[in-house]
DNA sequence: CATCGTGCTGACCGATCGGTCAATATGTGT
DNA sequence: ACACATATTGACCGATCGGTCAGCACGATG
């Protein structure tokens, strides 16, 4: 038995699996748990279908696999904030974080709209627990921003859900978006534009005042 | 003798026809295309697979005509506007609509939803053309609306994408909100809760004046 | 009664599903 | 050289997939 040193511990072990994920959160994401074939997933990978079941164990557990990378990829962002803190700055961190994460991991995104559209059976504890006592200690932020006199006094959950849909919207929809604009993907330009209106339009639509310079730009 | 009614009742094709499409919106728009299978669109239907395939021809051919009863329910709604019209009035109505309307037809907006996470493999058609145009034609309009100075001169893109994005969330990500709140479904109450939201913060964060009397009401 | 058209469906088809397993290939320590 | 653990995969399993078809039930017509 080799001393699992850094020296041979696996390293085609960890690039195999690593594509077996990528295949699978492609797929995973196109057709859903039930739409997602194992045999389509090993032809992606370029690997048999045996091998799959092998490293993975079965469709259900490389299936929860995704699910949890994705959702600690998600928990990496998550900042902490106070009722302090500005909320300008913080909703435009939010904005341009939830953004990037999108435009970062697309087939994790979608991977995780498609199992919110089979009504969670699998995220539905995480949902109703970790999540909702995010979204609480958020909202009672906010609405301490609003008690404050530093924004308008709206209902925070709504707010929370207006930037997540906004946010999302490009990466989940994006074959509507490129279809509509033309295009078959977002450029640079395009996302930073994104995140420019948005920002203009939540805070001020908020009653917010921009702290830092930022100028919006409109179309072109 | 009334069989018909007393013994064996022998509802109508209509009846029959509708049974099975209301059964199959709702597996579909879980599960997506590929993830649906006759034998579950039966057993909800009530009925046995055979009589499926009878009534409507193949998999595909009931799948594209859940997708074309939707786009049609959504083009019912496409109400014409003018660069005469008041910006406030048709943002408030726009917003109105596209909320009630995935209330109103929550498994046809999933449904859609899956189709362009497959990534809209029926539907590309539809939207680099008929949605394409539709967009431009609003997008035009709204640009003179910000050129006469009705409003902040903002991409018009981004905010019919910004609308859509923030009234589909409700009914595409049900199980995510519900999950969140705590609650099965949205109250009627919720859903003006969030459209008063919504019209506040996308009218002031676009700089336009609301006209008609309008109170915004925070959560509580 | 005989015939026919239509609604309906159990039984079946080849293909594919997720998953198992035995056999083989490759490497590692003694 | 040997024994042993790990990697790999073709072949196969029962279940289910979308779809076909022969045949039954039944009211209308002759």
């Amino acid at each position: 038995m080799t001393a699992a040193s850094a020296t041979h511990e696996s390293p085609s072990r960890e690039r195999i699996e690593a594509s077996i994920l990528m295949a699978a959160e492609q797929v995973f994401s196109q057709h859903g748990y039930r739409g997602a074939s194992l045999q389509v997933i090993a032809d992606q990978a370029g690997l048999p279908k045996a091998n799959i079941l092998y490293y993975m164990g079965s469709k259900q557990a490389l299936y929860v696999r995704l699910l949890d990378r994705m959702m600690r990829r998600w928990n990496e962002v998550l900042e902490d904030i106070t009722p302090d803190s500005d909320p300008a700055e913080v909703l435009s961190d939010f904005i341009r974080t939830k953004m990037v994460l999108g435009q970062r991991y697309p087939e994790g995104s979608k991977l995780f709209a498609a199992e919110i559209l089979a009504g969670a059976p699998f995220l539905n504890g995480y949902l109703a627990g970790e999540l909702r006592e995010w979204v609480a200690s958020r909202a009672a932020i906010i609405r301490q921003w609003s008690a404050q006199g530093k924004m308008d006094d709206l209902d925070p959950r709504w707010l929370i859900f207006l930037i997540w849909s906004a946010t999302q919207h490009y990466t989940e929809y994006s074959a509507q978006v490129s279809g509509i604009l033309g295009r078959d993907t977002l450029s640079d330009e395009d996302v930073a534009s994104i995140c420019a209106f948005l920002e203009h339009v939540i805070l001020k639509g908020c009653g917010v005042t921009q702290t830092h310079t930022s100028v919006v730009q409109a179309d072109r």
